[in-house]
DNA sequence: GAACTATGCGGAA
DNA sequence: TCCGCCTAGTTCA
């Protein structure tokens, strides 16, 4: 169930491994059997991401859109370059186990060496990572390879060197330019797609027009790009917001604040492949909460706990079919 | 082994 | 507003 920085990840992990590469594709599940047929043997020019929608540029003006909705997950296995910029290489992209565990991948363990953990990566024993030279000591030699192909695998993607399976996607089909043009100009900004200050802009206006609560707004796609039900839910803790204050009425430097809010947690979130939102704790604060991965956040999945500023219970209640937690006191 | 849950979303009613 | 999609880990019997 990833939220935005997921999908940033493994666009850029297409990036790394697949761009400028001809790319073999099947659908050893069936259900995109026809898709595949039509990606075969093309090179794959472009890999990005707009919120949470991924999108691959193959040869021939032809796009692969897809969207992981709540179950979709990209598997990775085989060489799988490290992004200098991002503190972990990946095995598994996008799925989380259901403890709260919102990691992609390999995390960086104290020592800040690469490690290979379970953390992130539930079925390890389906990742078999072969990293970089700009790794070390992972080797996986024995792997068969193409790795053999466990449960629903909806598209399998393959290069010499690296596989990517994709699982359980809302969404995966091809389009034509326009058509990936079309889908995109439906999304609201994405910090990290075009300028931000522009996005800034854009957000500010939708948002300060609107009678739709805060806590929706932030939710809606075409309002702004690749916040889900966890950013939401801290964002407007951090911003001390009630999440039924209607978009018009949250004062505008409010709404700013909230944006540039999001362009640093979707940063953080890209970096390291956490849903990093209580990067302001002192570290001696950050490792009590760290201990327990069920008990990251603010207010998220913290229903019934004490508000971690106020003692307050944290409620939880459903918003637009979905779980919304919040402090009645802090955010009131 | 069944039941439950989830970071999403589109379509029917 | 509700339902269905579609996958897999966790929890409980």
């Amino acid at each position: 169930m990833p939220e935005g920085h997921s999908v940033h990840r493994i666009a850029r992990q297409f990036a790394r491994n697949f761009v400028g590469l001809p790319v073999h594709a099947s659908s050893p599940q069936g259900r995109f059997a026809e898709g595949a047929a039509v990606l075969e043997g093309r090179e794959m020019l472009q890999a990005m991401a707009v919120g949470k929608q991924m999108f691959l540029e193959f040869e021939g003006d032809t796009w692969l859109r897809v969207h992981l909705g709540l179950y979709g997950a990209w598997d990775f296995a085989g060489e799988i370059l490290v992004d200098p910029t991002i503190a972990s290489a990946n095995g598994r992209m996008g799925q989380t186990n259901q403890r709260g565990t919102d990691l992609d991948g390999v995390i960086l363990d104290d020592a800040g060496e690469n490690s290979l953990t379970s953390i992130g990566a539930p079925r390890k024993t389906r990742v078999h990572v072969r990293m970089s030279e700009q790794t070390k000591g992972l080797a996986d030699e024995d792997a068969e390879w193409p790795p053999p192909v466990v449960g629903q695998v909806r598209l399998r993607l393959l290069t010499d060197a690296t596989c990517a399976d994709l699982r359980g996607p809302t969404a995966c089909a091809l389009q034509t330019p326009d058509e990936m043009l079309a889908t995109v100009a439906k999304l609201g900004p994405d910090p990290l797609v075009g300028d931000p200050a522009e996005g800034e802009e854009r957000f500010v206006r939708i948002v300060r027009r609107k009678p739709t609560a805060i806590a929706l707004l932030l939710m809606d796609q075409s309002v702004v790009s690749g916040i889900g039900n966890v950013y939401r839910a801290e964002m407007l803790f951090r911003a001390r917001l009630n999440p039924h204050t209607p978009g018009r009425d949250v004062p505008e430097e409010v709404v700013r604040q909230l944006w540039r809010d999001w362009v640093r947690l979707l940063a953080i979130g890209v970096e390291t492949g956490q849903m990093m939102t209580m990067d302001d704790l002192s570290p001696e604060q950050y490792r009590a909460a760290m201990a327990s991965r069920d008990d990251r956040h603010w207010v998220y999945r913290r229903a019934g706990l004490p508000c971690r500023v106020c003692g307050t219970e944290i409620a939880l209640e459903e918003l637009g079919a979905r779980k919304l937690y919040w402090c009645p006191f802090c955010q009131r």
